[in-house]
DNA sequence: CGCAGACTGGAAAGCGTTTACCGTCATGCC
DNA sequence: GGCATGACGGTAAACGCTTTCCAGTCTGCG
């Protein structure tokens, strides 16, 4: 079913169809032609061809979402957003789902590029991996060279356009949360070193940490996947280190419910009474955590929204910033310090 | 850049750049060429134009993936899984979430056609609306006339391609292993009734409670959205009505984590011990909450991946069905009946 | 009445690929 | 040596759409 058969249903011109149906608002076309055509797409079940579309006007309707893992509910929060924002423009979202591979962001960034998306959200975390983060770059610069536009999720360079949360700031807030409730003691069960998110995360820690007049104890810091297992695995292994411990602040929710798991389980240890924990990110399910996990609150679904806005707007001769808050949510998994 | 670009700087004729970058292997091309197309295609950084592409070879390697809610770790998991095969085919997804708004599944299937997606996945379940229904064949049997593929993650009719996972003898588990604790008045948390899931969830509970010898109190259900805090309300409400019930079938984990919450912190009821609650589909945190959700485990990353495989194969003369089994996990939300 | 200008419809030139189809040339066989 | 046979390279016609011109028709106005 093409556009010509549509047109010669209605016994009008290519032309006029394909303005009908498609026309961008420049071009008007006449009551009567314009009902005969409708009818007959109608009639026809016309179904546009986007391919050719995107062939012929070179630009497309698809914004592609680069992500690590859709079923991370961190990703599946800012996809929601992204795709909850994509809906209002009528775009379509391609997701790619690196599974924390390094190399496939960059395949997937090469595949957007091919299918002529519109634009790309690179949500997953930057590394500090140099020589991956240099050949993302060429491929982003080539992207937008080409017209594409590009913005990150996380910082991964001064030169672009990102949505920020507050890594930094929220580690601060974590950590004088603790300090408040007491605890003189803090450790931190910590994600892959090379995750730029981690970095920042870690860093607003330390900082707020030695604000306070705290010594920073590099031995505190113990790091894992980011996974539930690697939350385990990590926390066990920093507790049975550091049993003076009576504070710990996991880099991220779902390292944080192996956390409470292998606390518990592992090593018997109550928590808020003996350690208290603080996640990151409130992800949905940290509230039902047992105990309810206290954590720090990023605005996973406004990332996405906002990010998928910025990305559709004219790229400013300057890299547009979009900064957002983190919040401190106390509940049940953090309590006063021992003794 | 072009692919004529490429052919020029190389010194050879379209074709025969095309051949040698995007040849579907019937066609050889001689050593010498072939080396000068790639280094001259390398060093023009040339990325071939998919959407062109698609409207030469009128296929595309899209596919499809419709959910109702990309942040629900239910359609996480199986985007993730149906992510992870197509990376091994070299597709891309384009996943579109309906945020369980009526019509929106119909409106994204037709935008997946003129996509030219080379198959579709409809995750999301199908429901009791009858206009719907047509109307959405309709549209599935337009697709396939045109060569597209679709396939169905949960039933929505006999002609259609689909991954059965088993909710209907999941809710006899369920049931059977409360009954199998003593618990004789079992009520139900069920989701919106029009959607198919529900009916058969419910459906295999109702059955296996009659095989049991069990009267079906329908009283004894209560509906409530498939999120959080439906869980919760529908939860309050049915031990509030019938507080004689000692064991709680809540049909997903989602709800299941409002309804624990509910039951604690609205009616201060202790579960195991007064009440023992079962959910649906074992969601990732399932385990990490308070208590460890025991659930009719499902498996939906399978599902996911069986999905897309189903839509690659060629289609089969008679619809193909592949039925995946469900599985109860018991944990500490359930004990025995109380007296 | 003649004409500028506004509208409207159509013809046709792309957009970047794929893929028949057609030469050319070397090879192997009788 | 003549000729069928492959292998390989190129030419050009699609693929389905958008959009630039161009031409024709109306309108209003001097």
């Amino acid at each position: 079913m093409t556009l010509l058969q549509v047109a010669e249903h209605a016994g009008v011109s290519l032309a006029t169809a394909s303005r009908v149906l498609h026309g961008s608002g420049t071009r008007t076309v006449g009551e009567e032609l314009r009902r005969r055509v409708e009818s007959a797409a109608e009639e026809l079940r016309y179904i546009s061809n986007a391919p050719a579309q995107a062939l012929a006007r070179s630009t497309s309707s698809v914004v592609g979402l680069i992500v690590h893992d859709v079923a991370d509910p961190y990703f599946g929060a800012i996809a929601a957003g992204a795709m909850r924002a994509a809906r209002e423009h009528r775009l379509l979202v391609m997701i790619a789902a690196t599974f924390r591979e390094p190399g496939l962001e960059l395949e997937y960034l090469r595949g957007l590029r091919a299918q002529r998306a519109r634009a790309v959200i690179l949500a997953g975390s930057g590394t500090v991996d140099a020589a991956a983060t240099e050949r993302l770059a060429e491929e982003i610069a080539g992207f937008e060279a080409d017209g594409g536009r590009v913005v990150c999720i996380g910082e991964r360079g001064p030169d672009l356009d990102t949505v920020a949360m507050a890594n930094r700031s929220g580690g601060g807030l974590a950590v004088q949360g603790l300090w408040e409730l007491g605890h003189r003691r803090i450790g931190v069960v910590s994600g892959p070193e090379e995750l730029l998110t981690v970095r920042h995360r870690l860093d607003g820690a330390r900082r707020a940490l030695r604000a306070l007049g705290a010594p920073w104890d590099p031995g505190a810091v113990r790091s894992g996947d980011f996974t539930r297992e690697g939350g385990r695995g990590a926390a066990v292994r920093l507790l049975t280190e550091r049993p003076e411990l009576t504070g710990v602040l996991v880099l991220n929710d779902v390292m944080a419910a192996g956390a409470l798991a292998g606390l518990r389980d592992d090593l018997g240890l109550a928590v808020p009474e003996q350690v208290s924990v603080v996640g990151f990110d409130d992800v949905p399910f940290a509230a039902d955590l047992c105990p309810p996990l206290s954590t720090v609150r990023l605005p996973l679904e406004a990332a996405g929204e906002a990010a998928l806005r910025l990305v559709l707007e004219d790229g400013a001769e300057v890299p547009r910033q979009v900064k957002l808050p983190a919040e401190l949510i106390l509940r049940g998994s953090t309590g006063l310090a021992r003794r």
